[in-house]
DNA sequence: CTATATTTAGAAAATAATTCTATTCTTAAA
DNA sequence: TTTAAGAATAGAATTATTTTCTAAATATAG
């Protein structure tokens, strides 16, 4: 995938903020509207650019109480896992889940209401689960960053 | 911060694909145009909408290198704590940072190209600063789930 | 109930996206 | 270099969407 300087920057502007004009970035760029509109449109055919989201103020819907869950599984026999990741995709609590290196297999980023919600998202729903060995518990005290944002 | 059932299902919408029409959100809505265009007006002054991003193919942009790492400071007088905390956010290796519960202090998401640049990136940026007691990395081997939508 | 404020619908106006045509700029081969 | 072919760009025309406006319907408080 080739992105030339100009590619970059408007890719940067729209992660940014992606509602503004064609026109608005045009101006930025110092370019036409027709050269941005038929770059997008590029970048969204290559499949560079994924989507198009609106992001959430977590602490106006509350769910602000984030916990990121280390978790450990009792076997790793491929059927198993593909079953553990399966389900780990239904759970509405669960943003992200990366199988990590390291003491524990899974990191979850988990993002609810308070430590109820939490409780019972562990108890009832991810503990709840076949194949848990153990988890760990860490507590978001404070979201000192977050960024959909990659630098190009 | 009320919302009611139809503020949640477009807010639903709205996470999953924010480039639809105003009309075609109407109609899943089975409301009108103004109806929605209001809506949406009020939940962007509330703030309860943040903002509208761009999220690209980390696997197209050379970023799919994904490390999650665990940071201990050594002190933690509240000055050094936040010098950190400003310095984290000028990495741009560095996606999101929590300050979280644990035998660590921080958790930290970089995203970079490879194992190299993680390296530069370890050595040369983050260690490089003041106040850092240890560090433990661990490596994404999978996502298996990546997600900015919050359940409603 | 009644008055007031909020939400909604439909139409009109304003703005923006998309397409079209022609031109300019690159690139690779002669 | 020069030239031909392809890609990228500009500007205008068209189409689509957003935004505003007016009026009606619905909900809310007294």
């Amino acid at each position: 995938m080739q992105l030339d300087e100009i590619d970059k920057k408007l890719l940067m502007l729209l992660q940014t903020d992606s509602k503004r004009t064609i026109k608005a970035y045009a101006n930025d760029l110092e370019l036409s509207n027709t050269a941005v509109y038929e770059r997008i449109r590029r970048l969204e055919n290559k499949g560079v650019i994924a989507k198009y989201v609106t992001l959430l103020n977590k602490g106006l819907i509350d769910k602000a109480f984030v916990v990121f869950c280390h978790v450990k599984l009792v076997q790793h026999i491929k059927e198993y896992v593909r079953q553990f990741e399966r389900e780990v995709l239904q759970l509405e609590e669960v943003v992200e889940c990366y199988h990590i290196s390291g003491d524990y297999d899974y990191l979850l980023k988990i993002c609810v209401k308070d430590m109820e919600a939490y409780r019972e998202f562990l108890v009832g729903k991810l503990t709840a689960l076949k194949n848990i060995g153990s988890t760990q518990s860490s507590f978001a005290i404070q979201e000192v960053k977050y960024s959909t944002a990659i630098q190009l």
